[in-house]
DNA sequence: ATCGCGTGAGCGAAATGCGCAGAATCCCCT
DNA sequence: AGGGGATTCTGCGCATTTCGCTCACGCGAT
């Protein structure tokens, strides 16, 4: 296995998260930070220019797409490897990221564990492309199919995709408003009466997908507020 | 290469939805279907006792998680291939696929056509372990995972042309609609029964071909509204 | 003759809205 | 401090409408 450090650009459009980053990756053993950009011009610049071993790429910068970023970086003979980071975990943009051969795909919030874990994965990887045995079998295979595979996240929101078509349309509803609703406001939304809309805010309630808060300060009743539950 | 067909199961919790796919299926040159489960336990049942090349793998099953069941089926010494098939297309399931090491990973809606390019390129994939060169290198390594990284489906219309009669006129008279169809009125259109169109019309939504929208505002079960999914 | 498949009829269940009783709050008066 | 009235909202029973499913039938293939 190779002793020199995996040469590491981090991307990243906020400075201050750059460097939150760039101390990470300085604390795990076998990486060396060479570089910081941020923006799509300069990563590509500096990525031609410092040719290193890894970058750590942002998808959101402000001059363009990190994906694009990485499509054209990852167009190389010797491309490097390259750690996507995005706030945004939608499946197009994974999907994407696959394909165009990222290593690993962070999504924030994470912490120096967790990049730590994969930072040690892709450094693992690296070795294993370097001593790659003449007669390598499934078994290569597999090891280092296994070490490039991102790793599942927590299942934050319930998976509400095969419950009734009713119920999906009034948690979605919930969760394009940014305040509190109340049945009155969904069944306006949705176009259903007060009563469903009850009925389904009651039962996701109860499976804890959306939390319930009470408006106090008026005669009568006070009104049931809900909104998405997020861990 | 090997010349006999990849023996194939169908795992969909939907008989006609295994049926569609199974005839998708057996229109690739060089697949062979040799059975079908609806539920996970007969999915592992009819895996372990027919040991086909490859498994068509709905993530929804009555009885459990397609996923769990992939899990169990990879993890074994001489594994099939799977190929997910699923409607949910949220992150953590597909990270959990491509982590357990499925081939390819299908979001519905899709086509007959986006199905057999996978599947070519899961016998290429297939080919290519079986001839693995002594002297193999990144390009190989490339070319491998090239095949087997999930790639983002065509969000094609389905193609229909391989389905029933019937089910093709229900499709197209809603596709002659411009507003929601329901099952009465595209009986009245097509000459069918209320409960035959009700039938193709739930198949066709299952498929992801149709979307469905309630119609709410009156007393009574709503009516379902069918309408073409474009995308 | 038998079997399999597609279809229609009919029935039980699901899902909605209506309307009302009662719950829960606030405020005022004693 | 406590009771009662007013107000507002929730929860639920019921009627209505539609869906989903089972069973029977017809027809074509064997």
């Amino acid at each position: 296995m190779s002793d020199s450090a995996l040469t590491t650009l981090v991307v990243d459009d906020d400075f201050r998260v750059a460097s939150v980053h760039e101390g990470f990756v300085e604390k795990v053993p076998g990486f060396l930070v060479v570089g910081k950009a941020h923006t799509a011009a300069d990563a590509i610049e500096m990525a031609q220019r410092l040719q290193p071993d890894l970058i750590l790429l942002d998808i959101h910068l402000p001059d363009g797409d990190g994906l694009e970023v990485a499509r054209i970086l990852l167009d190389n003979p010797r491309p490097p490897m390259v750690l996507i980071i995005s706030a945004a975990a939608d499946i197009a943009a994974v999907r994407t990221a696959v394909q165009l051969g990222v290593v690993h795909y962070l999504v924030k919030p994470f912490g120096f564990a967790a990049l730590a874990e994969r930072l040690s994965a892709v450094r693992a990887a690296h070795a294993k492309l370097t001593d790659w045995p003449a007669d390598a079998g499934q078994e290569e295979i597999d090891g280092f199919f296994e070490l490039l595979r991102p790793m599942p996240s927590d299942p934050d929101m319930p998976d509400i995709e095969h419950l009734a078509p009713t119920l999906q349309l009034v948690y979605k509803t919930i969760g394009s408003g940014s305040a509190g609703l109340s049945a009155s406001d969904i069944a306006a939304q949705v176009g259903i009466s007060r009563a469903t809309a009850q009925r389904y805010l009651t039962q996701l309630e109860h499976i804890g997908a959306v939390k319930l808060q009470l408006r106090y300060g008026q005669t009568g009743r006070p009104e049931h507020r809900y909104s998405i539950r997020r861990n």
